[in-house]
DNA sequence: AACGTTCCCGATAACGTTTGCATAAAAATA
DNA sequence: TATTTTTATGCAAACGTTATCGGGAACGTT
């Protein structure tokens, strides 16, 4: 990889390195005749300059870290999708970071963001993480950091999110709408906003038609499929067995599923389902699942242009004003909770 | 981000950089009162190395450049779990880059690749990509790189791809085991690696069957739906329309399908299909669709080890004997194929 | 002829770090 | 005490780039 740098071409044209720098960005003060040499010497030899001789004299990388649960999940990498788009028509390049739902991982990802690799973060947290405040402090530090579907209440700056109670509610709606009494709720990590919010949303649905809440259909569950398989056991085995069940994730909507085909239960008829999912293949599912789909591509966009802004802005002394955008989800209505 | 530097700390404690530096790495003839000094006020003030500084100095940046066509697709997102898995365990950061399958993209994202931004670079060639002498004379300059699942023979270097042949040859097999004469083929892009050695396959088992080749049998699909239903109308409306399908990704899988059942065709009966696909929802499809599984982590993981094996052994004079990976596929039959 | 401009260009410092070399002070040896 | 060795530290250069400053040469103006 043996690139030319400024001081090649300073040395083989007998110039000095500052002119050819000039020369390059083509400043008014350098001899035409000077200046069509040195561009064309660059061009013979293929001159790029040195992007991290750059970072280090301006102080910044032109690249934007990432910190995401998992990325083999439809919902991130659709995301991530969102973001790549934006940052490559700006200029700037993604580094991936994924915490695989874990404290630790997450803390030691930020910790080497806190390096000055990035010059600004996007992150959605960890389903165990509960403790913010190294994220507080990196922010408070000066790192521009945007927040998106899974934020803190506890850092004050940009949040990209959808709106997880109306798409919870609206949901939930749907399925006292089709006859549903007893619907159980299956979730993910209680820490995480995105939890809060639905189960709120979940719980509004509920009231709203004066149907009881009974927390023991409230199930917080882990990714992991065991997990599933026992959840959906102790729900079935109550006096009053639900007929309708809430998921929030690919992960849990299509393990749900799973076990309750793999249990013989039909659906909807015995069990209706509503997921929240991004997947692809919701409609091809058998039965054809009900989705609260969530605007992942434009989250994506829409975080990453806020963090571009917030980088680019960062001289400007006008402090920014924070503020959480939320995306409208929508209910795409399928076999899987509609009887008959 | 005010982050501080050894400057900094040299200011402070009323000594030089070199000696601060010494006492950081923890160099013999630093004196031990001093060396404890230093390292107290690091530890103070949280001295983090400024990564950048050292990436110019070392001129490395322990980063890797990924190309992928679409972080959005089930298995490229998994290939990246697997390469971010190795890269994180060997202090490596992944920079991602999409293609969107656009060989003017590609081009793009290898100019900024060339340009010493990452140590060396995992692609998997756009489905436009015809010539591929950029990426061999990035090569050719002493960059590493790896190619992974979309390979090009002009390019020696490593190489990590599925058994492509077998996957095809096996699924093709099986469609014919199971009853099946007439079997189309839906594929990706004809100057793709993968698509010529499953249409190897195909053809082969074919020929072991003594079935003859149809031509007009084997269709070269771009990514969209609308392509997609012109597809299987062209089949459907040949004087012996299909009675088998093979398509070779998540996309092409899912709209084949998709088509398929808008247009009232009952699967298996009528026509059998086989995806190679590394969706999870498969087995819940209706019908569950038989796949030839791609092992898509491991990919990403084998190639990330050969990527930083290579970055690493790079300064040793001995010339890396480049090496094609098979890595196998795994036919799971599912309802789509299987009659009765 | 003396001065002020304009035009080009170079030297230097700086970004943060490491490292080879030099050296003062201290310790050890003669 | 004189000399050598050891110990501990600083200086300066280097990685590639740009910005600030300064200045020589050529030109124009009185």
């Amino acid at each position: 990889m043996e690139l030319i740098t400024i001081k090649d071409i300073a040395k083989a044209l007998n110039l000095s390195t500052s002119t050819v720098s000039r020369a390059l960005r083509g400043s008014y003060e350098i001899n035409p005749d000077t200046k069509k040499l040195v561009i064309e010497y660059a061009e013979k030899y293929n001159y790029r300059p040195n992007p991290i001789a750059l970072s280090l004299k301006e102080n910044k990388s032109r690249s934007i870290g990432v910190i995401v649960p998992e990325i083999d999940n439809p919902f991130f990498s659709q995301v991530i999708n969102g973001i790549e788009a934006i940052s490559y028509n700006r200029g700037y390049h993604v580094v991936i970071f994924q915490s695989h739902e874990s404290f630790e991982r997450e803390s030691i990802n930020l910790k080497h963001i806190a390096s000055r690799r990035v010059d600004g973060l996007l992150i959605s947290l960890a389903g165990e993480t509960n403790d913010v405040s190294q994220l507080k402090e990196l922010h408070e530090k000066g790192m521009p950091i945007v927040l998106f579907d899974r934020v803190s209440d506890e850092i004050n700056t940009h949040k990209v999110i959808s709106d997880n109670f109306e798409g919870a509610f609206t949901a939930t709606e749907h399925l006292i709408r089709e006859g549903r009494r007893r619907i159980a709720h299956i979730t993910a990590s209680p820490y995480l906003s995105i939890t809060k919010e639905r189960v709120k949303g979940y719980i509004a649905a509920l009231n709203k038609y004066e149907i009881p809440v009974d927390e023991t259909m409230i199930k917080y569950s882990n990714y992991s499929s065991e997990n599933m398989e026992l959840i959906i056991d102790e729900l079935l085995s109550e006096t009053q067995p639900p007929d309708g069940i809430l998921t929030v994730s690919d992960r849990l909507a299509l393990g749900c599923l799973a076990t309750l085909k793999a249990k013989k239960i039909t659906i909807p008829e015995q069990i209706s389902i509503v997921g929240f999912t991004n997947l692809k293949a919701a409609s091809m599912l058998e039965p054809a699942l009900t989705t609260v789909v969530q605007p992942s591509l434009q989250m994506g966009q829409r975080s990453a242009e806020l963090l571009l802004d917030l980088i680019e802005r960062k001289s400007s002394s006008i402090p920014p004003t924070y503020q959480t955008f939320k995306l409208y989800t929508e209910l795409i209505i399928r076999e899987s909770s509609v009887v008959g």
